[in-house]
Order: structure tokens, then C-alpha cells, then sequence
DNA sequence: GGGGGGTTACGTACACCGTACGTACCCTTC
DNA sequence: GAAGGGTACGTACGGTGTACGTAACCCCCC
């Protein structure tokens, strides 16, 4: 009974918490219990059970996101400037991305990031179902980098520092990747991330031009 | 003792097969040595441990991938030809899809498509630097779509079918997402995915005329 | 033929997990 | 004071991954 009584928010935070200290992994209701200097079951009279406190916990980072939208902007700038604000949570909280990513969230906190978006490419003059194209795309950037970002998923691009500095691969079977050593086993993410946004933003200005007109 | 031995490619088929029967939270080691007929430690013996076992799983499901690479072909085409086999996966096992993706494999396994990937976009013009940040951007997208796909990830785009449905979006709060509800709530993923690979083709058709002259 | 060594199968045991259930306490409202 | 509801918590159950010890088997070498 020490301290304030305990509550959702409170738990969230040492998940959180937590999470960030010793990794995804670590996380047990136990351990958070332990944590916050209750018995385990306390943590049942303000959260259903480990799932939600996981999407409570994916709710929190994700809602942290500043979101510093100029509405005078042109569109594309707009569109750089929530790309960027939602890459960092990948900064925030980097152990936790993988739960905001890979969860899906039927709350408000989910739904604001997609409203605003929405209302950029409604703006930029895209239609309905080119903006939600345009949307859907952008996130499939933005979640699969993020996932690079964060360690989960090289996916064998970034990662092999260790597979080709420590034996080496065979030039034979893979010269391309071998030659190529150097530059797949470092990465800069943030260099990376933004040749992305640049890159998908030409392209959906090509896209916009040429329903225009010929231009 | 009946039947063959018992060996790694043995129980690997029994992991996938119960993940996509079941689920992945379903695996365990006690399930899939019950699918066997076997002892719990008898697997012990040809895999080292779980997470062994799954990265196992991630590469035989990453191997069956069938490269259909065809060298004479456009650049453009044999990129399109690639991402779609990538996809292919989803397909053949979408329960497993996740753990392909959201594990770092140090096999040659992954790295057969990173070589293949290198190649065709050398060949196109690409110098090594480019060549590699076309890769990233395009694995990004493609984990991230393969994610969103699966079922996972629908982080907040296609999902709320369910909250929109069920009890709808504010539309004061959220007057793009409730207008454009109907489609956020429906997803022909075929069609995202060849969307988003077009875009990225031609993206990276203009990066590359750009770069030899105003073309 | 008779060891003997290495591989394989397996049972038991331990520490940990999520959580259903029952109990004790406090605080409010009659 | 009594009643009732919310909060904290202990215990217990069925699950997990895997360390360890034991027994059977095969094959090779003597």
C-alpha cells in the first residue's frame, strides 16, 4: 500500500519500462509485478490478462509520437514530416517498436497517425482509393524498415556482418554479396530511412502529375 | 524405433506443418514431439534448441522459394519477377510468414536471394552503394506488405474493419478515416503488393535515368 | 566372438510462465 | 454498526524450454 494505488497507467509505464531495460523477451507479469513491488495477481484488477497489457503498452509508445503537422506545408514536406515522426519511436523506445509494429490496435491512438496521412494525400489531391494506396505503401515502408532498424528482420540484408566478417562467403557462390561485403554489413539507418521517404515521394509525385495531364 | 530416424529436416516439416494447422503460438517442443511419436528430448538430439528450430523453419520456408530468374529479361522485369516470388511464401505458408521475416538468418539460405537481388540490379546500371539501398528499400517494403498480408501488422490501415464495423469512427474525430472506411476496411493484397512494386520500379527508373544524364 | 565407444531415444526434474480461484483487507454508503 | 464493492495478494494448475542421467542400439576394432 505504499506509494499512489497502482493503476493501468502504472503498470504500462513498467512494462515499458521495462521492456526497454532487458528486452521483449524478459517481459512476464511476474516480473512486472516484481518491478513495481506488488503481487502478481494485483496486475489482473486493472488489466484483462498479458495480451492487452501488450497492446496498452503498444498504445502508449505509439501515442507519444509528436505528430508537429503544418497545414500550410506543401504536401510532400507534410509527408516527410510524419514519416520522420513515426520513425521515432524506432528511437524511443527501440525495443518496443517490434510490439507497435506487429500488433494491431483498435483504438483511437492507432487510428489518429491514419487520419492525418489521410488528410495529406486527400489534400495533395489524390482520390480516396489512391490515397489509401498511397497510405498502405507508405506503411509497408515505414513497418519494414523500422523492423531493420530495430534488429528484428535484416532479414539477411544488413546483418550478416557477422556471417561474412567471420568465415567470409564463398565469392564463388555469391561474388555479388561478397563483393559487396563492406557496404551490406553497415548501415545508416537514418540515411537509409530517408532515401526511402524521398524516393516513394518522387514516385507518388510522378503518380500525381501524370493523372493530371500529360504535364 | 519405427519408421526412419528421426533427423532436422524431419521435425523442421513437423514445425511448419503444425504452425500452419495451428498457428505459431501454438509450437512447442512437446507438440511437435507428440506429432512425431517421439520423446520430448529426443529432438534435443538433432536440433539444439527452440529457437534453432525455428530459425530451421524460417529457412526451409525461405528455400522453397523458386527463382525463375531469367537473364536476358528487362531489369525491370526480372525485380518484378523476384518481389513476386518473394510473396509467393504468404501463400505457401502464411502462418509461418512472420517468423521468415522477423528472424536474421545467417545461412546461405537468405543469402541466395540477397545475391540474386544484387545481380539483376548491378546489371541494371547500379553502382554498388545504389545497389544495395535499392535492396534495403525494397526488402522494407516487402516485409512490411508480407507482414500487413499475413495478418499481423495490420497496424491500424486495413484492420479496423472490426472497429469501424462495429461500432464506427467518430466522424468529427476522424472524418478521413470514417469517409474512406469502406475501403480501409477491404484490402486486395495481390493488388497492393503489385501497386507498391510498380511504384518502386518505376522510383527507381527515374533515380537511375537521372543519374546518366537530364534524359 | 567379445568388448567398447559413440549415437540415439527417452523419463525425470527444475525453473519459469499465464492466470483461475479464494481470501483478506479497506473504504464507502446506508 | 452492517453491508457491499473494489483492491491486494497467496495458492494452485497446467503449460513451457531444457539440463541431466540412463538405457538401448549400431558399428568398428581387437
Amino acid at each position: 500500500m505504499r506509494s499512489e494505488p497502482l493503476s493501468r497507467a502504472r503498470i504500462v509505464a513498467a512494462a515499458i519500462d521495462l521492456i526497454e531495460r532487458e528486452g521483449a523477451d524478459a517481459i512476464s507479469m511476474r516480473r512486472i509485478a516484481a518491478e513495481l513491488g506488488v503481487g502478481v495477481m494485483s496486475l489482473y484488477n486493472h488489466v484483462p490478462g498479458k495480451d492487452a497489457l501488450l497492446n496498452g503498452v503498444a498504445e502508449a509508445v505509439l501515442s507519444e509520437i509528436e505528430f508537429t503537422d503544418d497545414p500550410d506545408a506543401h504536401w510532400t514536406d507534410r509527408v516527410r514530416m510524419q514519416a520522420r515522426a513515426f520513425r521515432q519511436i524506432a528511437h524511443h523506445h527501440p525495443r518496443s517498436t517490434m510490439l507497435v509494429v506487429s500488433r494491431q490496435l483498435h483504438s483511437a491512438a492507432g487510428l489518429l497517425p491514419v487520419e492525418r496521412a489521410l488528410a495529406t494525400l486527400r489534400g495533395a489531391g489524390f482520390d480516396g482509393p489512391e490515397a489509401v494506396r498511397m497510405l498502405r505503401m507508405f506503411i509497408a515502408f515505414i513497418v519494414g524498415s523500422l523492423l531493420r532498424e530495430v534488429g528484428v528482420t535484416p532479414t539477411f540484408a544488413p546483418v550478416q556482418t557477422r556471417t561474412i566478417k567471420a568465415e567470409g562467403v564463398d565469392p564463388a557462390l555469391f561474388p555479388e554479396v561478397s563483393a559487396l561485403a563492406p557496404l551490406l554489413g553497415q548501415c545508416d539507418h537514418e540515411a537509409e530511412f530517408d532515401f526511402g521517404v524521398e524516393l516513394l515521394i518522387q514516385a507518388m509525385q510522378v503518380h500525381s502529375g501524370r493523372k493530371e495531364g500529360t504535364r
